[in-house]
Formats: C-alpha cells, structure tokens, sequence
DNA sequence: AAGTGGTCTAGACCACTTT
DNA sequence: AAGTGGTCTAGACCACTTC
C-alpha cells in the first residue's frame, strides 16, 4: 500500500472511498491477515495524507461492513472466523429450544475432480480446473441432522483431507482462514423444501419422502471471489432456520 | 420533541445517541409520517443546541437502520414502504427465473376474536384483548403458491376489512402505514420443512405430504412493539426463500 | 504517561435540488 | 440564489488499554 494512489483532484471519488479501497486491498493482498492489527488512524492519516476524520470515516464503513472490528484503547483489527462473536453468524441452523452448539462432522467422501461446466461457472473458474468436493454428515448429540455436499476452488483448498474437517471444532471457516488464508466476508442463500430420497433418508435416519430444508449456498471472500458452493439438506423436526429481516 | 431534554453532563450517554433516541420518539409518535420530511439538519442542530455534524452522526444511524432516507439537496425523510426499493425487502420469495412480482390475494377468512394465552404472549398484548386474524391464499400468475394465518393487534387494525386485503396492490405493509399508522420496520423469522395435510394441501393444489417451506414471522414496529405474527406455508418448486449471510 | 479509538465542535467547500 | 445533504479539515477533549 502507497499513499501516492491517493488522488485529490476533484473528478475522483470521495477521498474516505478511495481510502476504503486501499485498505481493502491491503486486507485482499493478505498484508494483513484475520486478527492481526492494522495501523491506527493517525497512521493511516499521515500515510495517506488526509485529515484523521477521513480515515475514521473509511474504517466506520469497514467496520459496519464486518471487514473491520473497532477496540477502543486497542486498535482497530482485522475481522476473524475465530471470533466468538462472529462464530455462529454463519450457522443458521438453531434448535428450537436451548442454546447453539457446534455439531459433530462426519465426512462421507472427499474427492478432487475437475470442475464441469456448471460448477465453474458458479465458482468463477474455468471448467475443468481442480476442486475440491465432499460429502459431510453432521449431527447434533448424536442425532444425524444436516448433510451437505460442497465444492471449492482446488488452487485455494490444496491438501485440505477429510480428517482435517472432522477434527476441526468450530466453524469452517475459521479453519479456510487459518489454513488456507482465505477469508470468506459474505454469503447468498437459496431456501426451499425437498422431499428425503432413498439415500437421504438413511444416512439421515428419517422416512423416505420426509420434508426437509433444502439450503444452497453460495460463499464469497473479498472482491465478490467465490471460495465456497454448497448443498445443504437440514432436518427440521427439532432445528429451525432463523433469519432477521431489516 | 423539546431541546430540554438534551443533557450536556458527562455522566450521560453520547450527545448523538440522545438525539437519535428523540429522533425516534418524533418517529414513534407519529410527528413525522413515513414519507414525509423530517427537518434539516441545521434546525435540528439548532433545536437540540449541538453542532450540525453531531446531529449528521445520529441521521447516518437512523439512515443505516433504514429508519431515515436521506437525499441530497432534499432532505432527509421518513422511510416508507411505499417506496419500490423497499418493496421488496420483506418478501422473500422470489420465482426461480423472471423477475419477483406480487402475487393476487384472497382471503379465505378474516374474523375478530380474544387473544388467546400464546398469542397474546407473542403480540405483547393481554390474554382476551382483541386480535384481527385471517387466512390468505396467494397466487403468482394464477398458482396458488403462498398460504398463510396472520395475527395482528386488533386495537391497532380496527376496521381492516377482507375487501380492502384483497383490493390492495403492493406491500401489505404499505397498507399497515397508510391506513393503519403503523410503520413495519424489522422481523424475525423461522424457517423448516413441513408436509401438506389434508386440507392446505387441497388450497395449494399439491399432493398430501408434498414438501412446504414453513415460515412463521414476528414483526415490529417502533421500539420492539409487535405488530404481526404470521404462519406461512409456501411451495418452492418454482419459487424459493433467499437469503444474504454478512 | 502515552497511545488508541470515541465524541464533539466550527468552519469550509462541494453536489444536488428547488425557487 | 438559497437551501439541502456530502465531504473534508483541524483541533479539542474523553474513555479505555497498556506500559
């Protein structure tokens, strides 16, 4: 990062955007990573040469965005998977009564294929580029509850194994970030209902024709890239989906 | 709104959140109506005896919870679900291909009864108030898609009528704000699968068991007050419920 | 005591809308 | 031309954390 791209002449955008650039930039280019500390406002300000309300300005934005968490008195910190905070953001499955917990993986089959057309297409690679895929079991105190099928890009998940998943506690991405330096920011959903086939419905112990959650994914890291595809199949007998409308 | 209520001392809570608080009583108590103009910022800033970019502060919060709009040279107005953005905000199915549209309602049945102990627990009202409820088939391009049994505070929906549910084009939410005084502004929602029985398996014209998205809604209005409780049954065979994760 | 982010002020100028 | 929100600056002081 350099403060020469900083550009004040007038047909440019707001100063504190192009400063919200750079820094993004900075977090995309890995200079700094998930819970490492960024310079402080002063710093950036004297870097960049703008005022410090600038800067605040650009980091407000950042951190209202999850980019960025503020600490007074600290500094102001990359966003991170391992968070607490941010741990269960991301798992909308809750049951209906008590509290979130994490639950048991399973991984049924991991294998590394080439990506068809439709995969790369929604992965933004080109077919036939290496991927990752696999088929995850997950249960909670035992009760076998979501299945999912999911796909990365291979030339960011290179040597990911299935017994790296399954003895990962937490969320995933906690896991894409501190072994793969992949930060996922952002997600789209796809929700509907599905009838349990014959496969389904034994591996998740429930009738064949059974309702089920049908919940498509599609993850990104920075600069809207694609890190994640997956197709999730949720019993909801005793878990819901929870969602806040805004 | 008076400026007497702004406290200077420093045992108190930030300036601008003390003005975003009178804001939102000035919302609440219906002195400014969701599409109208609030004042400029200098009126206020003058009115509350802090500097313009105090006042800014608290608008760029209210603007961000989607409470204000502001547009430049204009000036800052209440939000509205009369406007199109909004639209679409709260209707989350939308058709697999084409663009989301409204669906055609018909109310099944609509009556007046006493809120009974749960209700009454979820509406934030009192066992044996009264409660507006109705049941409603909704239909894209002719197929019945989306069914659903909505409860609503009766002190607040006095008058609502069957006819003027099903004559309403758009949001039923706009109408909540026009006729109503109620402006809508945040839900929660539940998600899962469910089979059809019997009897909404014949209003949605689907097989008995065939896989529904069940979702059941609680909305608010100004300071967590509940407004509506909702009970839905949609088919997503062409239509799903879509989601963004940040 | 020094460094960080958090609040607040006063004033300048810009961009957009209306009169 | 006047009024609105949008950007930017410079400086003050506060609250919190670390040394």
């Amino acid at each position: 990062m350099n403060s020469t791209s900083i550009d004040k002449s007038p047909t440019f955008s707001p100063l504190y955007q192009q400063i919200k650039t750079l820094i993004m930039q900075g977090l995309q280019s890995g200079e700094w990573r998930p819970g490492e500390l960024i310079p402080s406002e002063m710093d950036l300000a004297v870097r960049f040469k703008v005022s410090q309300g600038t800067v605040r300005k650009a980091i407000d934005e950042l951190s209202s965005e999850n980019l960025l968490v503020r600490r007074q008195g600290k500094g102001t910190f990359v966003a991170s998977h391992h968070e607490p905070h941010v741990e269960f953001r991301f798992l909308r499955l809750k049951p209906d009564v008590g509290e979130a917990t994490y639950p048991q993986t399973r991984i049924i089959e991991l294998k590394r294929l080439r990506a068809s057309s439709e995969i790369a297409q929604i992965l933004a690679i080109r077919p036939g580029d290496p991927v990752v895929y696999f088929y995850r079991l997950q249960s909670f105190d035992g009760v076998p509850t979501m299945l999912d099928e999911i796909w990365l890009p291979g030339a960011v998940f290179k040597g990911l194994s299935a017994k790296r998943l399954e003895e990962h506690t937490g969320s995933m991405y906690s896991l894409f970030e501190t072994e793969f330096n992949t930060r996922m920011i952002r997600a789209l959903e796809n929700v509907r209902a599905v009838a349990a086939d014959d496969t389904v419905s034994e591996l998740l112990n429930i009738p064949r024709n059974a309702p089920l959650l049908s919940v498509e994914r599609l993850a990104y890291t920075y600069a809207d890239q694609p890190v994640e595809f997956r197709k999730g199949l949720y019993v909801t007998e005793h878990f819901h989906y929870f969602n806040e409308l805004t």
